[in-house]
DNA sequence: TGTTCTACGTATACCGTTCTACGTTTTTGA
DNA sequence: TCAAAAACGTAGAACGGTATACGTAGAACA
């Protein structure tokens, strides 16, 4: 081990090196590394052609002794949600021109191991942390924000003070949703939402749903089904959904993965979609397009989502101290699966 | 942004605090904390009592300037294929009960994107770092090899000496698909592989399924196409391919994601699906299991891949110099869109 | 011409760990 | 009972940057 250690550093340019090749002090190389005041372009030239000549790369460890690292952590639910790929395109646009880069870590939905990846990215000081879906208490996030800037993305809370958030209307999402199945024709709309640990979208959701139902005279055919992301889980909704006593004609969906699982399992019990039931899912990712799923879905722009929670954290980390949030109105595409 | 800075770093407990408050020196916190030799557990107890009630944690940046960071870089070529979901919960699972965590990074399938999410993994003293579908020359993988250990998931290259490997025999992979085709009577059967930076894969499942051709007498029949992982190209080469002069009856295609796209357009052009043309993917991502898609596919278990990448990049990290390269056989499972 | 700025550089004390070298105690063995 | 060995613990020098405090030269001003 100790060979491989050895071997393995060799090679690494020290900031000394550069400040012995270019002649200067190794204060004069740190201040041109970080854009510090009180360098002449002579000597930034000098210095930055020292670097590159050998190659030198600052060590983010290093750094972070008593500086930034230059990196920030993005939280992510899952891995199986393609949603999450627009928004991780955004925030990587955001930050083309910049020092920072990304580094994601995946919290599978539950909040020991949600705190459990935040907690090891601040151990590992990054500088700024994005937390996707998160479903802690704003207790929990105003500690994580006490320790590093924090933007949530999917997380309501407008009278957070301490982390700014980054949402889709989702409350105006569920109501595009309902209201668009009823002037389609249906009437018996139901929704199947998210189980597990209480969210803040979650509530939105649910309320858009409730008042569009309530809008359209329906608020006598609510009903809120849930199920987990899990694939068993959500055939057992389904069919329990689709073989009760109250059948619905239209089941609106959380996400599209959702939506594709209750297409398939309404198929199997030889129901048609959108004849026997109309299906809207949630977050427009690509499987909506094929024409065997040609699901209406409901966009929120994971691109733009993404932008924004980087600028964001950008500008946390800067020094603004004020509270920032942001919501992007939702778009609803209609396809097949709701065209009866 | 000196306020925030100094306001962040509050309420972090250093290696010194513990030893202050468990009256012993820095370096016997030291030695706890790295399980090193030559402490009593009178010592080790009294330690480890003053961590929990401080709640101490090792800051990685200070530990990567001398040792490890407990921490291993993951290099995604995308986010949108979900097949990696498994992978990565192999990987999670074998670090499961270590201190090690990971961290994820996309490279977009560019080499160039490629080699910079690993040099920034490089410079944040990642321990090492697993490399899922690289397009890398075997001599950028050596130079990677030299700094950090590395194992490379889904990139063949039985002679390398530097880096582990971790796949499914690819090649198999292929005839297999080839031989299920033939037995359920397609006989002008067409690969769409992969357009872009040429990498091993690529190479070992085209001469699979020549083989499988060959071996069935269909010589004549061989037909490669090839398309970007880019909606609208897998569109394009799909029309081509169906439209063409040589229409063929069936289509084994690089992911599970391009055969869903492929099955799409085919139905946009009344074709039917397996009737027509029958349909193979790659990965057996939980889509294909949906009733709409019903796609046969092959299956590589994901699973077990990241969990053998996780045990040999540790092994490596723990001195292991000797090479290894380990082979999955892959299966096929069949479903609907090949059932004529 | 002297004084005060301003711009540019440098020297150096950290940051929080690891780990080597070394001192002290306890145990072992004859 | 004593020497040697093993076990335990400590001091302090790194690691590679950042950032503060300070020196110096030239320009601007009176």
């Amino acid at each position: 081990m100790a060979q491989a250690g050895e071997g393995r550093r060799n090679g690494r340019v020290t900031i000394r090196e550069v400040a012995d090749d270019a002649g200067v002090s190794v204060a004069a190389v740190s201040k041109v590394l970080r854009d510090a005041y009180g360098v002449s372009d002579a000597l930034r030239a000098k210095v930055r052609d020292s670097m590159d000549r050998l190659g030198y790369r600052p060590l983010a460890s290093a750094r972070g002794m008593r500086g930034q690292t230059y990196t920030l952590g993005l939280v992510l639910p899952d891995l199986r949600n393609p949603f999450f790929a627009d928004i991780m395109t955004g925030v990587n646009n955001a930050l083309e021109r910049t020092q920072y880069q990304v580094m994601m870590g995946i919290s599978a939905s539950t909040a020991k191991l949600e705190t459990g990846v935040v907690d090891s990215m601040i151990d590992r000081q990054m500088d700024g942390i994005i937390l996707i879906g998160s479903t802690e208490s704003r207790e929990s996030l105003n500690a994580i924000a006490e320790k590093k800037p924090l933007v949530a993305i999917g997380h309501h809370d407008p009278s957070a003070e301490a982390f700014d958030t980054v949402n889709n209307n989702d409350q105006q999402g569920a109501l595009l949703a309902v209201r668009h199945l009823v002037s389609a024709g249906y009437s018996k709309i139901a929704m199947l939402s998210l189980q597990g640990e209480p969210s803040s979208i979650l509530a939105e959701r649910e309320q858009g749903y409730r008042h569009g139902m309530v809008e359209a005279g329906l608020g006598g055919a609510i009903n809120i089904a849930s199920a987990t992301q899990v694939m068993r889980d959500v055939q057992f909704a389904a069919k329990r959904l689709l073989q009760g006593p109250r059948r619905p004609d239209a089941i609106f969906c959380w996400t599209d993965f959702i939506a594709l699982e209750v297409i398939s399992v309404a198929t199997e019990l030889g129901l048609r979609v959108p004849e026997d039931v109309g299906i809207v899912g949630y977050d427009n990712t690509m499987f909506c397009d094929f024409a065997q799923n040609s699901l209406t879905s409901i966009d929120q722009s994971g691109e733009l989502l993404g932008l924004q929670a980087a600028r964001l954290v950008i500008e946390r980390i800067n020094g603004r101290t004020a509270v920032e949030h942001f919501v992007v109105p939702p778009r609803l595409v209609a396809r097949r699966s709701t065209s009866r």
